[in-house]
DNA sequence: ATGAAAGCGCTAACAA
DNA sequence: TTGTTAGCGCTTTCAT
């Protein structure tokens, strides 16, 4: 029973007007007469049309599509990017074509071929790393694109992130504010610019407080992976283990805690403390009770879309960067300067 | 510098042919000879041509787009869903437009015409209940439609499930083995499907062995109304409070169990035993550590994409109700017979 | 095997 | 304001 769509002709027919009419009704900057409005609607309505957005999107030039590539969605902070990044747009008349690209490089190559065929708007690249190669790829085919979560030194891309350097800072003036002396990092992937940035300004504070990194595992943004870090760096003699650590971000730092307090039997925060960034959700569940560095997601995905949608909307609109700033948020997993 | 794309007609120009050659070069069953086919490879990517997604659905009817609706992804059962959904259906040559749904009627409704709009192939909805106006209206339409993680009485419609009343069963069982009288059940969104059938099977599972239900919650699938539900169960004087809580989903079940811990000071399973459903990754996580009824994602994942896509591919497929069973996963969460 | 020609459903000049 | 006309870039008959 599964009676076709009905084209604009057909409702033009039955209105008793041209297609073209049809056509203006349901576009919404053109001009038509109330009359035409009316019939043209009521014929709408009798046959069930809605206009093709294929067909508009081939002929305008314009497809609403945004391209979101996106590589893995364990850690927290992506769904919740991604739910709010989709509301944003839809609420602006977009849509979201969503590419999953694994980590390597090859892979994001043949997945932007494929975006770039859907003709999309534009691309989002939420934590995902783009070769200068790929960048001009964009630029050569006319796509506005903007890196969430991610940036690089090439600046005629977009990018926005929280202000990974700063946070980092404000961690290590927290620790050692708090009276630790052996202090460590747990780094994350080592080709993501957060993971940079925030050791970075981390290593920085540490260094104008003249107090030197302790140790150093990496967890390359994984669970378990922050696990076996976690069982390496606390491996030899009790005085060899770190009294704080600074995990890159809340999904490792809750390997590290499991960890520490399941196979070591450590109490956090007085036998160790853990900082992690982010502020994903879970962050907030007893459990954890994790000091964490916030992410503002809801700005961050404001200015992502502000940006794209200005880059797609005027042509001459420049890229640029925007960082923004979070704010170091107290829990219990780390013994603060008062606790102390 | 934004040069424009090549079009099949500047290839068939350079390549001396005419344009359907070069269609047919692209066009997976078509017949053209090495020579031509050379010749065309050779312009195209010269000129960097990649053919016209849009351009091809309009023309062919297929657009090789599946909509996907989905209703929130703050639990962790759906972000990996919608990864191995978003893998599975890339690899098999077709791409994902997300629709985000808040979990009202008339949102889903709306949403529903957006995706048709876009002349999508199929239609994949995701843990939200489509009303058996809407499935009528995708089947005018003449688009498949598979639901995942719910189901509904209209059998025309496909759906893939888990084994939700078999595995509510199981749990129902085991508890009872485990030797605990005071048994409780917290209960999911009550318009789900999911959780209407987990917990009839839950019940079902009682009354077969003479067990009345203890007492019920409701948290409605989200964390905070879990948690408000958990204090209310615990409330009154000890010997009111269950013994042991069947909670609908994992995600709930971590509210239930930080409540008890940091709010009353229980041990999880000495004072209560706790047992949840999906065995999302964070069940398995020591801080929670927790029994449950596993949902075989793959599997499911896998089933609704073969169901999807013949239904897209052979006119005729019949639609079909897949009920995957599940293992109950034992961890320590729960006092087991021989634990007790 | 190949080219010419007819659209897919729509928007956007252009006249009237 | 309206209808007429010309495409958007491609696939697919239909001849050759």
């Amino acid at each position: 029973m599964s009676r076709e769509n009905a084209t604009s002709i057909d409702v033009a027919r039955r209105a008793g007007v041209s297609q073209s009419a049809v056509s203006r009704v349901f576009t919404p900057g053109a001009s038509a007469s109330r009359q035409t409005v009316e019939k043209v609607r009521k014929a709408a309505n009798e046959l069930g049309y809605r206009p093709n957005s294929l067909a508009r999107a081939m002929v305008s030039g314009k497809s609403r599509i945004i391209g979101l590539v996106v590589a893995y969605l364990q850690n927290q902070f992506y769904p919740e990017a991604l739910e709010k990044l989709s509301n944003e747009l839809q609420e602006r008349g977009y849509h979201v074509l969503v590419f999953l690209a694994a980590r390597t490089v090859g892979n994001v190559d043949d997945v932007l071929d494929e975006i770039l065929d859907y003709q999309v708007d534009g691309i989002i690249a939420a934590s995902v790393a783009l070769s200068s190669d790929l960048s001009n790829r964009c630029r050569i085919a006319g796509v506005p694109t903007v890196m969430f979560n991610r940036s690089q030194d090439d600046l005629a891309i977009s990018a926005v992130t929280s202000d990974n350097y700063a946070g980092g800072r404000k961690v290590a003036e927290f620790l050692i504010a708090g009276g630790h002396e052996r202090i460590a990092f747990m780094a994350g992937w080592e080709g993501a610019s957060t993971q940079r940035d925030r050791e970075a300004g981390f290593r920085d504070g540490l260094q104008d407080a003249g107090v030197p990194l302790f140790a150093r595992g990496v967890g390359n943004f994984e669970f378990d992976q922050a696990r076996n870090a976690t069982r390496q760096m606390f491996s030899g003699d009790r005085d060899t283990w770190p009294e704080a650590l600074f995990v890159a971000n809340d999904h490792m730092a809750f390997a590290v805690m499991d960890t520490l307090r399941a196979e070591l039997g450590l109490n956090i925060p007085d036998d160790v403390s853990i900082v992690g960034y982010d502020d994903v959700p879970a962050a907030a569940w007893p459990s954890y009770d994790l000091t964490t560095v916030r992410q503002r997601t809801n700005q961050m995905i404001r200015a992502t879309v502000d940006i794209l949608l200005s880059e797609i909307e005027n042509e001459g609109a420049a890229p640029c960067q925007v960082r923004i700033d979070g704010p170091l948020v107290l829990r219990g997993s780390a013994l603060t300067a008062k606790g102390k």
